[in-house]
DNA sequence: GAGTGGTCTAGACCACCCC
DNA sequence: GGGTGGTCTAGACCACTCG
């Protein structure tokens, strides 16, 4: 019984239309799109039209704009990792950074229940999941597992842990031409096990962070499940209800 | 050296005052405000300029549009706490819902550092401490502190505690005229404590999920502290990242 | 100065709600 | 049917960037 909306108006179908198109990398991350006078016409629609419909793509960060020179393409340079995706902030009010990271363990194995029903996967999937550790400060902080389908991003397998950036959502986008658009985060307090300890440096049972996170494309399909536990002490996860 | 805005165009200018006297009350909560074309024409602007200003007001949720009906100040019900303040969801994805309320404790005394700093308050300042037990599907499942200055809801003092609604800020809206607009909110994982075991039925240490929130009205001024301390067992806190 | 995004207008018409 | 918000247009002009 869900409801149908009678009217679909002009800007929304053009702002379908213009996602559709960055979601196969009609234009790349980084590039220009056409001016809005251009773009206008190609639809034919009036600048404002054009406008509205690009006003939504920025809203959802797919573009940027800059007055005098052009729409872009938003990628996912360090700014936009620390502000859209990145909360945990230290607790005195210093200049906010990304964490660096280590590779502690990455395999490739047969997709678990859970990694199924994160990523939208069916039984017989094989994922790569690396396991690594975060450090703010010199610190290590962050204690995290991650997963990604093997299928999606084939020969990330093969590249040497050393080689992975800090900000994988950097190299999806270049090197798969996958962009995270959005996340969705459960957040939760947990007991320390053996392994956090170990590398965070702390007691058996402290309480943590536990922060589950799937990761999603443009079109909204899942793309990688991320499950971090942060040692709290010294920060704390920011969030701006408004 | 911060650089001074060179340009500002008409609709900021009118929401600015739209904003300021939706401050002053000069339309109250759930009341409608003039049509669109009527406040365009007392702006002496056109009906396109003045939409954008409204826009930003109902971007910020202080307006609310209503096809066909009017433009109407924004309420604190139900819906808008759970979905803009509430973000404590059950494991099992349910239907949502708002805690119920228990207070515990209920004290006027002079305002502690922490205090004086979250609310922006003075060395001699009073405020209002409730300690309260909040449930969900009947569990205790929240500890609760929170700190209003006493100056700025004179009164609330002498309220029994048996009258103090579940959602507070429903009160200070109806009651004193205080909107509630936007919160920021820092979270940590914290062991509970003699006192948080005890009302919350579980055992000492075990990891809390703490909030602390600082809620501000319209003019961003700080209105209430508070400090929730979250059993997550059976729940998580949910934030969407876009 | 040429090109881009950003603002603003006046007017027409549409979708929706309620009487 | 009358009023409200929502869409769309064509055109003018402004602010900004860059060569």
């Amino acid at each position: 019984m869900s409801e149908q909306p009678r009217f679909r108006p002009l800007y929304r179908q053009i702002s379908e239309l213009l996602t559709a198109r960055l979601a196969t990398g009609h234009w790349r991350p980084g590039e220009p799109l056409p001016s809005e006078t251009d773009l206008a016409r190609e639809y034919g629609v009036s600048q404002g039209t054009l406008r509205k419909a690009v006003d939504d793509l920025v809203a959802r960060r797919l573009l940027v704009r800059r007055q005098g020179r052009g729409t872009f393409v938003a990628r996912h340079d360090h700014q936009r990792s620390l502000f859209q995706f990145f909360h945990l902030h230290d607790d005195q009010q210093g200049e906010r950074q990304l964490p660096t990271t280590r590779v502690l363990a990455s395999q490739t194995v047969r997709a678990s229940a859970a990694e199924r029903h994160y990523l939208g996967l069916d039984a017989r999937s094989r994922v790569l999941r690396i396991r690594r550790l975060r450090y703010l400060a010199g610190e290590p902080v962050i204690h995290e597992s991650l997963s990604v389908s093997v299928a999606r991003f084939p020969g990330l397998v093969t590249l040497p842990t050393a080689q992975l950036p800090d900000t994988l959502y950097e190299l999806y986008e270049r090197s798969y031409g996958v962009t995270i658009a959005h996340a969705s985060e459960q957040l939760r307090a947990v007991a320390a096990d053996a392994a956090d300890a170990a590398v965070l440096n702390i007691t058996l049972g402290m309480p943590l962070l536990e922060i589950h996170r799937v990761a999603r494309d443009i079109e909204n399909q899942p793309v990688e499940w991320r499950v971090s536990r942060c040692d709290t002490r010294h920060h704390h996860y920011l969030n701006e209800l408004d």
